[in-house]
DNA sequence: CAGTCTCCTGCAAACGCATGCAGTGAGGAA
DNA sequence: TTCCTCACTGCATGCGTTTGCAGGAGACTG
């Protein structure tokens, strides 16, 4: 193994007849250079295959141009997606994604969120997973902004972008009501998130507002084992809803299976059906899920300014929640 | 904003009333202290909420403690589930996963290894993408362990994990011409890549064993749209093949959503149809996918392995292709 | 009690870079 | 010519750690 040793600055600057200063200004942009001196160090570097190490640099400036981001759940589609945007726009930014899985307990969280502190990270976004108000102080502490993707924290003022749940659940609400069903059901996610609250509220109060009740309520966790139990409890009986509104498309699409493959009912005929998120296989044929569409790329646009906003200095608050819309396919 | 100022090893060692190294030793495992002065290097930390800057200690080192990972289909449900894999096995090892998304192009993604290896990375996985022999040199040069991943170079002898795809698109042909099936299709991955090469070239053993031919090819390009695509090219016409063997099971579903959707067809009565991977979806009903599967659990353990093998100063080389097995369902 | 060993500790030098400061030279204005 | 300005450059310092080295203090042996 020739293991070449690394290439610093310095090698360039000798090569080329300048001082370490001399190089590091020509790959700092802005800084005061003659085009002669430049012209002479890139030729060197590109010589050599030097290129600037950004840990140093970071270290020196303080800004790693790195972005943690913390996630939990990439079995729904929907989180994968995000990732994919968020990463291709942060990179656009010249910033790059350290990944960290947490479980979903909050002491995972806790300390996952350490770990990344430990990164000196210039940001942090959070997905799919809370934070408690202690880790939010911490983080301040440290002056790392931090944002909450797809969630929000009620007592803090911490920074959150998400959808208009609330009207979300109201839409699927109306929607299942215009078709003319009355047994309507539910089948929640994981209570402990904010998603999860503000969809129901808002399908309720639909319910509500057309004079119904809720007809049967499971909770599915925003797994697809619960979920698929859920489904089960809730309509392996006669007396079972015309229609269900899931919290998610992912545990939607367990939901779906139970029923047609199952339980032999049919979608909508017997049962209508209505997801949220419009994840990409909510499209596909074998589906085809009315579903409540998330903006993805909007939602990924307004994390990434928000998060760069607070980084750049200017102080930010929660952006207004963003629009969802009602998808029409053939589950509802 | 009340900035506070980082905390460094300084400040916990005036505290803790002894010297930087002092701590900098408590935090280092297997170095020499005593532990009256341990437990109070402890103490102040904690009291100060310090923690070691990674990247000071990167610098130093020469370990950065984190693994770049490239990758380019986020939306081919397999990656996903390797990405948290791979994430979950690293951090178990002490490392983090910095993630890189890449076009499809060979300058973009050499672009994009430039990129990971001025963040000093120990070590390098590429996924579902190809290295040109140059960047592999550059790489080697920088001492940075690469490891491709579902995806192997024929030319350089770079360290790649790849399942057994000759045998899976064997096992494939196998099974088809098993069901009684002789008008057999199949429609291929992105032709740059080793999986599709394999993979084909397993299959056509398979036929020729059989003393079949192919009775049509399309090419997909690992794709969704391309597929469908490629589904209607093979099908939409009265002398059509009786089964068809898809690349990956990404792919597949697209074409069973024309061959069932669109054009009326029976899967498997008018037409068997198998894929590659054995992604989670594959086992849902609606979809009921047969297919060779890809261990990704064994995969990523591998991969992990040969990794930290080889930064660790090991020698290794490139693993025997995994197992692959045929999952039966009801699509073939 | 002296000598030796062991264990622990602090000092100082790195790691690779950015940046304030002072100094150089060239060019323009008077 | 002289003085000032301005664009450029190098020196030296610092970012927050780790680590080789050498010294100090006990502990142990004889």
């Amino acid at each position: 193994m020739t293991t070449t040793r690394k290439v610093t600055s310095l090698d360039v600057a000798k090569r080329a007849g300048v001082s370490r200063s001399a190089v590091s200004r020509v790959f700092t942009p802005g800084a005061s250079v003659s085009e002669r001196t430049a012209s002479k160090v890139r030729e060197a570097a590109h010589a050599l295959g030097y290129r600037p190490n950004v840990l140093a640099r970071a270290m020196l400036t303080g800004k790693s141009k790195i972005i943690g981001l913390v996630v939990a759940y990439l079995d729904n589609h929907f989180y994968p997606t995000v990732l994919e945007l968020l990463s291709e726009s942060l990179e656009r930014e010249g910033y790059h994604v350290l990944v960290f899985m947490a479980a979903h307990s909050a002491d995972d969280v806790e300390d996952v969120v350490s770990q990344i502190l430990d990164y000196q990270v210039d940001g942090l976004i959070l997905a799919s997973v809370a934070l408690s108000s202690d880790m939010a102080k911490r983080c301040r502490a440290s002056g790392v902004p931090v944002v909450l993707f797809n969630r929000k924290l009620e007592a803090e003022g911490e920074l959150a972008v998400v959808s208009d749940n609330r009207m979300g659940g109201r839409l699927a609400a109306d929607h299942l009501i215009s078709l003319g069903r009355t047994r309507i059901g539910y089948i929640a996610g994981w209570e402990g998130a904010s998603t999860q609250r503000d969809r129901e509220a808002g399908f309720m109060e639909g319910l509500r507002a057309a004079g119904l009740g809720l007809f049967a309520r499971e909770v599915g966790d925003y797994r697809l084992p619960r979920a698929k139990e859920a489904a089960r409890r809730m309509f392996d009986t006669p007396d079972r809803p015309d229609a269900v509104f899931v919290a998610n498309d992912y545990m939607a699409f367990g939901v779906m299976d139970v029923l047609r493959s199952e339980l032999g009912l049919r979608v909508p005929e017997d049962v209508a059906l209505i997801g949220f998120d419009d994840v990409p296989s909510a499209a596909w044929p074998a589906y085809s899920l009315t579903t409540i569409k998330q903006d993805a790329e909007a939602m990924v646009t307004t994390t990434v300014n928000a998060l760069l906003s607070e980084i750049g200095g200017t102080e930010v608050t929660s952006p207004a929640p963003l629009p969802v819309a009602l998808i029409r396919r053939g589950s509802a």
